[in-house]
DNA sequence: GCTGTTGCCATAACACCGTTATGGAAACAT
DNA sequence: ATGTTTCCATAACGGTGTTATGGCAACAGC
């Protein structure tokens, strides 16, 4: 039940599934396809990694280490905001480039698979990256909101937005599915980000009904 | 292998499957589940709906009604953009009250299913909501684009993005999991895509390196 | 040298999934 | 009465994640 020292048969699998991810999508991830292509019985994934869920968890740790190293090698853009700028169309670049792995880490693609520890650290120092770049434009004196938190927030949500419409090709036909309309759109939602993140605007009156009503239970909870 | 007149197990399996859907989320929308549910076997599926695509096809179409309508129902807030405004508000209080048919309609939830015609029409119908109230708001001179289709684009990918986060739980723990700090995040988003959107502000220079290299394959083409 | 323990793994099975071939039963037209 | 059409249940097929069983090699203690 324990995963011991490292063994090729090890990294023989977990090479395998992630040539199966990058080339073929989430759903060629299967444990026999990956115990075959390691040339091993699928026993070795639960020996290796216990379980599917393991193995995921796995490749979701070295999608975030590369997804983190991409942003810490932005390079600044210049202007306001110029350290966002640069880690957006990093961000953005390098989610283009992945998009299987992008999918395995936002999209809730594999059922019920909640991310471990390790793999949680991965995903909060990529997320420190962006956190940093934006308290550097507060110190600046460059940003109009004092909270750094929600400010980072609103800035991975943009950004995010953007990159999922394009990998998911979603909307009515026409609307997302040209890269040339996508690289518009960013253009134009960074930079409206930036100028509504650093000048004043009209302001906005309060929403008369907030309340939200959930009528129903979570999604991600566990099937009968 | 046609769907003829009306009949109540075709209702009974639809009703199913929404209910399924709704308290249970898409991993238990299963055709043995929906057929038990609705008291038929599951060759009922294939009679009335072609099978599980189908039937996603009808929840989808549903879906987007519901989600376009209660588009068209939203109320302007004062000011400019107003009308984008309570729409995007609108939007966000229909998703995060129907969290399983936003994932089925947006987040590629069911492997390789492609809408057919009926549900692209419901899915425009939404779209144009938007347009139209971007329309509305460039006749009046309060957008500093012309170029309304790329508009739209954002403001829908931004909304989106929210939206999103909010639904997959995504990012570090802390971030994304209080309703409180989604709706401050989605307010001050809100604020500053209407600011960026209506006033010039310093402007973006030119990416350097816009390159997007995909390595990969489409992870929405058929796998082996 | 023999024996016991441990680590690794293949075979085969289980329950579940979407799908379909077979065939039966009822309703209707001729 | 006969033939056609429509609807559907049973049982199966190949796929999925997972696991119980058991074998085989390496190493430890004596």
């Amino acid at each position: 039940m324990t995963t011991p020292g490292d063994d090729n048969t090890r990294r023989a699998i977990l090479d395998a599934g992630l040539a199966l991810l990058t080339e073929h999508g989430h759903h060629a991830l299967t444990v026999r396809r990956v115990a075959a292509a390691a040339g091993c019985s699928t026993i070795g994934v639960y020996t290796w990694f216990g379980g599917k869920d393991g193995l995921v968890d796995a490749l979701w740790i070295e999608a975030f280490s590369s997804f983190g190293a991409a942003l810490k090698r932005a390079r600044s853009a210049p202007g306001p905001l110029g350290r966002l700028v640069g880690q957006a169309r990093a961000y953005r670049r390098w989610a283009l480039s992945h998009p299987s792995h992008y999918q395995l880490m936002f999209f809730n693609v594999i059922p019920d698979h909640k991310p471990g520890p390790d793999a949680a650290d991965a995903a909060a120092g990529a997320y420190a990256s962006l956190l940093a770049a934006i308290e550097d434009a507060r110190m600046r004196g460059e940003l109009r909101h004092d909270d750094i938190g929600t400010v980072a927030h609103v800035c991975w949500a943009t950004v995010h937005g953007l990159v999922t419409l394009q990998l998911t090709n979603s909307g009515p036909d026409g609307v997302t599915d040209s890269d040339a309309a996508n690289g518009r759109a960013f253009d134009i939602a960074l930079e409206a980000l930036v100028a509504g993140l650093t000048h004043p605007g009209p302001g906005l009156p309060a929403d008369r009904d907030r309340s939200v009503t959930r009528a129903t239970r979570s999604p991600r909870s566990r099937s009968v």
